[in-house]
DNA sequence: TAACCATCCTGTTAGC
DNA sequence: TGCTAACAGGATGGTT
C-alpha cells in the first residue's frame, strides 16, 4: 500500500533514470490505467512521445514528472501500483498487470523502459497541466487541493493544528484526509496514533494543542523510519523501481498486529472495521476519552 | 459546510 | 474439491 514513504521511494528510484531522458515510444496495454488522464488513451501516447523529462517531483502520494514545454507525466500508485525500471528490451514479471509501457532514451543511460504495473487498478497515470502555488511552485491542477505533506519544509503546522482543532470527526478520518495533511494512508496513522496513545475514533477537536504537536512529530518519525526502510511491504505488493519490497513491515506496532502483544503494555492489539478499512491499536494504551 | 459512505478493482483467504 | 463471500484501501463523488 504506497503511502508517503513508499512513493517516495519510488522517486529517488526513477530520478536518475527519467531526469533528463526523452519519451520515445508509449504502449498503453489497459485503459484504466488511464482514468486520471481526461482524455483518449490514444492522446496520452501521442502527446506524450517525444518530450523530454525532467527530475521527478512528489507530494503526498501523488508522484509527477514535468515534461519540457509545458505539462506533466501524473501518476498515482493507489493500492497496487508499481513503477518498475528495466531495461528497454525485457519484459516484467507478471506481464498479466502491466499497464503501461514507456520507452525512454537517456542522455548517458541509454535506452530504458518504465513499466506501470497495477493489480487491483486503483492507480493511474495522466498527463496534466501544472498550475502555481501560493508558495510560488508548481503542481498538476489533480494535485492542487491536495494539502502539503509532513515531510515538506513548507507543511505548515499551526494551519494543521487549526483544522484538526475545528473537526469533530475521528482523528484519524482527519490524518487520512489529505486536504488536512497528505502522504499518510491507513498503515501510518495507525501507526502514529499507537506512538502518540491516542485512540483512532478520538474526536479530532478534543486533541490538546500539546497533543496535536506530539502527534505531528510522530507522523514524521515513522514516516522518516518507513523511509529509511524502503518502506513497508505485504505480499510483494509494493516495490521499488526494481521490484525489491521494503522491510518496515518489520517494525510495525500497531498495523496488521491484532491478537499480538501491544509493545508497551502486553495486551493484544485489536482490530476494529472503520471507514470502510480496518483500524489496529492497543485498548489499554489507546483508551477513548471524555 | 461538514460529515460520512459507496464505489471502483482483483488476488487471496476463510468458510461452507 | 470447488464454490462463494469477505477482505484489503486511496480518492472521489454523491448523499445526508
Amino acid at each position: 500500500m504506497p503511502e508517503l514513504p513508499e512513493v517516495e521511494v519510488v522517486r529517488l528510484g526513477l530520478a536518475p533514470a527519467v531526469t533528463g531522458a526523452l519519451v520515445t515510444a508509449v504502449e498503453v496495454f489497459d485503459e484504466r490505467a488511464l482514468t486520471r488522464h481526461d482524455r483518449a488513451a490514444g492522446d496520452f501516447a501521442g502527446r506524450l512521445v517525444g518530450r523530454r523529462m525532467s527530475e521527478p517531483r512528489r507530494r503526498g502520494k501523488f508522484l509527477w514528472v514535468p515534461l519540457d514545454g509545458q505539462g506533466a507525466l501524473l501518476a498515482h500508485l493507489g493500492m497496487t501500483g508499481q513503477l518498475l525500471l528495466r531495461e528497454a528490451w525485457a519484459r516484467p514479471e507478471g506481464d498479466r498487470h502491466v499497464r503501461i509501457r514507456l520507452e525512454l532514451g537517456h542522455p548517458s543511460l541509454g535506452e530504458l523502459a518504465v513499466f506501470f504495473v497495477d493489480q487491483r487498478t486503483f492507480g493511474s497515470l495522466a498527463l496534466d497541466e501544472l498550475v502555481p502555488t501560493a508558495a510560488g511552485d508548481t503542481v498538476p491542477t489533480q494535485v492542487a487541493h491536495i494539502a502539503r505533506d509532513p515531510m515538506d519544509p513548507l507543511f505548515d503546522d499551526a494551519a494543521f493544528a487549526a483544522k484538526v482543532a475545528r473537526k469533530n470527526s475521528a482523528i484519524k478520518r482527519v490524518l487520512l484526509d489529505q486536504t488536512a495533511i497528505s502522504g499518510v494512508g491507513n498503515i501510518y496513522a495507525d501507526e502514529a496514533l499507537w506512538a502518540v496513545r491516542l485512540h483512532p475514533e478520538q474526536p479530532a477537536s478534543s486533541l490538546s494543542a500539546k497533543k496535536t504537536r506530539a502527534l505531528l512529530a510522530e507522523i514524521r518519525l515513522v514516516l522518516a523510519k518507513a523511509l529509511t526502510e524502503g518502506g513497508t511491504s505485504f505480499d510483494s505488493q509494493y516495490v521499488n523501481v526494481n521490484g525489491q519490497a521494503g522491510y518496515f513491515a518489520h517494525s510495525l506496532n500497531a498495523y496488521g498486529q491484532d491478537g499480538k502483544p501491544c509493545a508497551r503494555c502486553g495486551t493484544p492489539i485489536v482490530r476494529v472495521s472503520f471507514m470502510n478499512r480496518s483500524s489496529h491499536f492497543c485498548p489499554r494504551c489507546q483508551r477513548l476519552r471524555g
